[in-house]
DNA sequence: CACTCTACCTGTGCGC
DNA sequence: TGCGCACAGGTAGAGT
């Protein structure tokens, strides 16, 4: 499940990797699920991207960039988010295509990128303005300034973890990170984010930047039998019966704003 | 405004 | 062994 730290370790490995995409030509764009592509055709889709020149990749919250430029005409971006299953790879040219392949693009230096999706929650966007994808997202979460942070907290009466996982509110949060970043700030997933003191505020604030950041430093989260990208090691997420590394108390799986949550009920009291 | 539900998907893992 | 089913997740859109 890609969130903010794995989506950004794709950029890394994409833009700063080697082989680098950037500066490269796509050749020519298949799209072998049509459902892939949303708010144009795939005939329209890959006429726009053959030809293309990737001068740039880049992300906000859980929304990837490139910036594609075209001879005689104007800069467009391809997006792409990968929802919970998708994957980039980067293939040399001729790999037989995967079982869940639904999109790949042939690129200079016999490389082939493509885009596999198990469960087709994946979609791919090619817009000249990123605003009209991502014009609704709130800041990056790794970019909020503090006082824009506690300031949409203070104003709002809602609970605390579906605060976290709005990203018109701040980009780039999921399921993964929000209960990793409440236990670190131990806070209970209900609370009300208005009744918050300041110092909670400021404790929940830091530990959305300090997970983030740790999980960005390690690549990933990868949590056991469910989901590996880099190393970084979860305190709560599915790990419910086994004991709190903090307290030593077993974690609680419950339901938060309909989602699975997981918290210590001895270090993340309700208030 | 805040919430809840549903749809979109399919691999996994459970109970029977 | 095999069947059926609930479940997981992010987001949009509709409804309460």
């Amino acid at each position: 499940m890609p969130e903010l730290p794995e989506v950004e370790s794709v950029v890394r490995t994409l833009r700063d990797g080697r082989p680098s995409l950037t500066g490269l030509r796509i050749l020519s764009a298949r799209i072998i699920w049509d459902g892939v592509i949303s708010g144009c055709c795939a005939d329209d889709f890959k006429a726009l991207l053959k030809g293309s020149r990737i001068e740039g990749i880049s992300r906000h919250g859980k929304y990837l960039f490139f910036k594609l430029e075209r001879e005689r005409s104007a800069l467009c971006y391809l997006i792409i988010h990968l929802r919970m299953t998708g994957r980039l790879l980067l293939v040399p040219k001729g790999d037989a295509p995967g079982r869940h392949t639904r999109m790949s693009l042939l690129l200079e230096r016999d490389l082939e990128m493509r885009f596999e999706d198990p469960r087709k929650f994946g979609r791919a966007w090619l817009v000249r303005d990123v605003s009209d994808v991502t014009g609704r997202l709130g800041p990056d979460a790794l970019a909020i300034e503090f006082e824009q942070f506690s300031a949409r907290l203070a104003e709002s009466r809602r609970k605390l973890k579906p605060l976290l996982l709005d990203q018109s509110v701040l980009a780039g949060i999921g399921n993964i990170y929000a209960d990793e970043i409440l236990f670190r700030a131990g806070l209970h997933p209900d609370s009300i984010s208005g009744n918050l003191s300041g110092i909670e505020v400021r404790r929940l604030y830091d530990a959305v930047i300090s997970v983030l950041k740790e999980a960005v430093a390690a690549d990933g989260a990868n949590i056991d039998g469910v989901f590996k990208s880099g190393h970084f090691a979860v305190s709560v997420y599915g790990r419910q019966g086994r004991p709190c590394p903090r307290c030593g108390e077993p974690i609680l799986k419950f339901r938060s704003g309909q989602r699975g949550t997981h918290a210590c009920p001895q270090c993340q009291i309700l208030r």
